[in-house]
RNA sequence: UGCCCUAUAGUAUAAUGGUAGUACGACAGAUUUUGGUUCUGUUUGUCUAGGUUCGAAUCCUGGUAGGGCAACCA
């Protein structure tokens, strides 16, 4: 917060406006989502943004839900994306309503047709589509486009009055059908829509366009920045155009690049068919790029709000990468998260020399980035479970884990060295056989010895059983918006691996869902809702940089 | 071929007419009972051509490239 930081560029308005008495110095922004869709990592950009700048500058921010289209809208929404701001960690002014401005925004139309700006239209959408032109073709006015005033009060009144059906009418502005800004040329201001609304219920049967509604809301709120994305900048004329016949108080919009990241998609239309088509099992599917996926990751707040702030606010397109998200939340749970150790994949280790039966309870350091964190007491005996991968045959050079004759440190307990191994008829390693050097003990090691590798382990007789849900990225290209064909196919095939029997240590047993630990040299995880007390389930966050599995794949 | 927006290392973002810097990534090394962390170092950039200026990433003009705009969606 306190970091010297330069000004973005809306940070810059605001401290010009602020200087020069704009609106007495007062900010009030507003987040406007349609309850359409679950919130996404773009949102949370958007959101940093409204509710940080007002914050910044002692002003204010409103939810306002832009809820004009009733047939996509829906209250679950509403929920989602309350609840998703809360978690993010920022409060509202008011809670608000497009649709709480129905009445008044009917007066406006009311108010314009009087003024001989707006007409009520007979054309259908195919002919109105016709009509519009192209970019570089002027459009053609409406046969209706010189209605008397009386004509198109008493027409309005009866599309409210539910005389028409869906779209027998529509009002639109009488604009300049040869604008070359295509939404200048006579935009829809009403449709007529016989559906139930999720808050007005079957009050209205007209419901305002976006276009309509939008820049007259942050009107009526005073609201002094009006943030959005950049394919909004060609509106901005439109909205201001309204204002200005309203005559009613001057929002000023400003536009910013929407976030986009590498490996995924930030369309709700995409999201919500990758939902609705089972490929991933719902809006917070940890794969997906929702704030309740994320969430359900592992994801904090905190860390999100710490990219978005180091992303940036400007006007170009980009794409960010994927590994700065996740530097910025191993950056967190680095410091935060408790280590433990959890085998993945696991094989068998015997020490022959130690004594069967026997069970010792080895000290473990919990977090070595706080020593606040304390310690555990962790169980050891002569048979363990090892990660497969820190066993090799036929080991080459730099590998500094396990092999027959190689030694290695058990993490928190003893150095061992491997003399033999069991092989089953299909060629994998079943039991590995090795023996400890007792006075090699942690903490008070007299061995002499170093050793350059250490693993983790868990002693097999009080190891839980967990599964362990693996994610990877959900698609297999950098840019899937840019290809050829159906974005779904692009879809990596390997996102999610299911580990249905992964062993963990025993303090690990008394984990709540949403308790984040680190699996000792495997990455950040956290215990998932879908924990019963007979098993738990464990998402894994992020991996932890291996700089071994980059040397390993150079061959 | 109309209008609008944009252009700085691989990615993102500063420098607001005066030494092109930061973060992530990559690479190399040191430390390490996590091949983690931490630390050090290295690499790579102003789209292009003119103009204004003592001086241009910055201002102007032309070009090039990318994006947006023709839903009864938002």
């Amino acid at each position: 917060m306190s970091e010297e930081r330069s000004l973005n560029f809306l940070e810059q308005i605001v401290e010009e406006d602020i200087a020069k008495g704009v609106n007495g110095g007062r900010v009030l922004t507003r987040f406007p989502p349609e309850p359409n869709g679950y919130l996404h990592i773009g949102h949370a950009k958007s959101i940093c943004l409204n509710f940080g700048l007002a914050q910044k500058y002692n002003g204010q921010t409103n939810l306002r839900f832009d809820d004009t289209n009733p047939v996509t809208e829906d209250t679950e929404y509403v929920d989602s994306i309350k609840a998703d701001i809360k978690w993010l960690g920022f409060e509202w002014k008011d809670e608000l309503y497009a649709s709480d401005y129905f009445e008044q925004l009917y007066q406006f139309a009311v108010q314009l047709i009087q003024k001989g700006l707006a007409y009520v239209d007979d054309s259908s959408a195919e002919q109105i589509a016709a009509m519009k032109g192209t970019p570089t073709e002027p459009g053609k006015d409406s046969p209706y486009r010189s209605r008397t005033i009386e004509e198109n009060l008493r027409l309005f009144e009866e599309m409210r009055n539910g005389v028409y059906k869906d779209g027998e009418k529509v009002l639109r502005v009488k604009g300049d059908m040869a604008s070359p800004n295509m939404h200048m040329r006579d935009p829809l201001m009403y449709r007529i829509k016989h559906a139930h609304h999720h808050r007005t219920g079957d009050k209205w049967c007209i419901y305002p366009m976006y276009d309509f509604a939008h820049g007259q809301s942050d009107s009526i709120e005073h609201i002094t920045h009006s943030i959005c994305t950049l394919e909004f900048v060609p509106h901005r004329p439109l909205y201001d155009w309204f204002i200005e016949k309203l005559e009613i108080f001057p929002s000023h919009q400003y536009e910013f690049a929407r976030l986009n990241l590498n490996y995924t998609v930030t369309s709700k239309r995409k999201l919500k068919q990758l939902v609705q088509e089972g490929i991933v099992r719902g809006w917070d599917d940890p794969r997906m790029p929702t704030i309740s996926a994320l969430r359900r990751r592992g994801y904090t707040p905190a860390s999100i709000r710490a990219f978005c702030e180091r992303v940036g606010v400007q006007k170009r397109d980009n794409i960010i990468e994927v590994s700065l998200l996740e530097y910025f939340i191993r950056e967190e749970l680095n410091r935060t998260a408790n280590r433990v150790m959890a085998v993945l994949d696991p094989v068998k280790l015997v020490l022959t020399n130690y004594p069967e039966g026997q069970v010792e309870e080895l000290s473990a350091e919990n977090n070595p980035e706080d020593p606040s964190a304390g310690h555990r007491i962790v169980p050891f005996s002569n048979t363990l479970y090892i990660e497969r991968e820190d066993f090799m045959e036929n080991a080459p050079k730099k590998f500094f884990r396990l092999a027959p004759g190689q030694m290695v440190r058990l993490k928190y307990a003893y150095i061992i060295k491997c003399d033999s191994f069991d092989k089953d008829a299909d060629g994998n390693i079943t039991t590995i056989y090795c023996t400890y050097l007792p006075e090699s003990r942690s903490g008070g090691d007299a061995s002499g010895l170093t050793v350059k590798g250490t693993i983790h382990w868990v002693s097999a007789a009080q190891a839980v059983t967990a599964e362990v849900r693996l994610y990877d990225r959900l698609f297999k290209v950098d840019d899937p918006n840019s290809e050829e064909g159906d974005f779904k196919d692009y879809i990596n095939p390997n996102s999610l691996q299911v580990i249905e029997n992964a062993y963990i240590e025993p303090s690990l047993a008394s984990a709540k869902p949403g308790d984040r630990f680190q699996f000792l040299r495997k990455g950040y995880f956290v215990a998932d809702p879908d924990s019963t007390p007979e098993k738990l389930v464990f998402n894994r966050t992020v991996t932890l940089k291996d700089t071994w599995a980059k040397e390993a794949a150079k061959g």
